[in-house]
DNA sequence: TGTCATGTAACATAAAAAGTTACATGAAAC
DNA sequence: GTTTCATGTAACTTTTTATGTTACATGACA
C-alpha cells in the first residue's frame, strides 16, 4: 500500500515557516523536504483556502502563516489537504447486492469507524505548538549531547 | 490514496467456502469477487502457510477451510495476509537528520500507533462466526421482505 | 521594465494492487 | 495409463494514486 506522506510534508514546512518568521519561497520550501517547488505550491494551495497560510508574490514574496502555532490543530492541516483517508483497507464494492458481502462490509466499516474516529479526534487535540515544543526539546538535547562531547575533548 | 481490499475479498470468499461445506474451486470464488481464479490462488496462498484452509488438486478439489468459523478472527486472516498496513499516512522519511521532521514523525507516530492498535484489537475480538451470524440474520430479513411483497399481491 | 515569486496546466515517473496469460504439477475419473 | 480437472507459480499488463517535472502565465516589487 502506497502511503500519503503530504500530511508529514506540511507538517514539516508549517513548522519551518514559523521557525522563519519572515516569507520563505516555495523553493526554499521544497529544499527542506528535498523536493520540487510545484509540489510544495500545489499542497500549499489547500492551506491557502483553508486560511492556515497565506502568499505573496514578487519580491521578497514566498508563504506565511496567517495563525498562531497553537491556533492550528492536526486536524486543521488534515481537512486543509482535502480530508484523505486515514485507512488504507477499503472494500470491494459498494452497495453490494451479494449478502455476505453486505456483512463484511459492515463489520469492517464498524472497524474502520472506530479507528478513524479515534484518530481524527487526536488529531484535532494536537496543536502545531506541540510539535514545536517537541522540537524545542530536541534542540536543547542535542545542544546539550554537543557541549558534553566538546567538553570532553 | 489507493485502497488495499484483500482483507475484505478473502473474509468474502471465506464465507462463501464455509456456507458451501464442500470444496470451492477458484473459478468459482473468483465469480462470487468477479474476479480471475489466479488472484483467489494468490491471495489464499498465505492463508494455507497459516493454515487456514486447504486446497486439494484434481477432481473434487478446490478450497476448504481447515478451522470452524469461530476459531478464525479478522486478525487471524489479516495476519495471514502478511499484515498490510492499516493506517493509510506515513513519513516522508525514516531516521531523519531535521530535528523538525523528527518532532513531526514522533507525534504522527504516535497517533498511528494508537489507532492501529485499536484497530488490531478489534480485529482479534472479531469472529468469522460473528460475520456469519451478521449474513443470516440479513437473509432472514431479506426473505421476510420477500413474503411480505409477495403477500402484497 | 526586468526580476522574482506564486498559480496552474500538462505531462512524466514510481510503486503497489489487481488482472491476465501461460504453463508446470498433481489427483481423480474414465 | 491417459484424459481431465484443479492448484501452483512465474511473468507480464493494466490501473490507480502519489509524486516529480517542465513550461508558461500572472502579479508584485525594485
Amino acid at each position: 500500500m502506497k502511503q500519503d506522506s503530504r500530511l508529514s510534508a506540511t507538517l514539516h514546512v508549517l513548522l519551518h515557516m514559523a521557525d522563519r518568521g519572515t516569507p520563505m519561497t516555495s523553493e526554499e520550501l521544497a529544499a527542506c523536504l528535498g523536493t520540487n517547488p510545484v509540489v510544495i505550491r500545489r499542497t500549499m494551495a489547500g492551506l491557502r483556502e483553508t486560511g492556515l497560510v497565506r502568499s505573496e508574490k514578487g519580491h521578497g514574496g514566498g508563504w506565511t502563516l496567517a495563525r498562531a502555532l497553537d491556533a492550528i490543530t492536526l486536524g486543521d492541516v488534515h481537512r486543509a489537504l482535502g480530508e484523505p483517508a486515514l485507512i488504507a483497507l477499503g472494500h470491494r464494492s459498494e452497495n453490494p447486492q451479494c449478502l455476505v458481502e453486505q456483512a463484511v462490509n459492515a463489520a469492517l466499516d464498524e472497524a474502520f469507524a472506530e479507528a478513524e474516529a479515534l484518530l481524527a479526534g487526536h488529531f484535532d487535540r494536537v496543536r502545531l505548538s506541540d510539535l514545536a515544543a517537541d522540537f524545542s526539546r530536541r534542540f536543547d538535547d542535542r545542544r546539550q549531547a554537543h557541549a558534553k562531547h566538546d567538553k570532553a575533548l
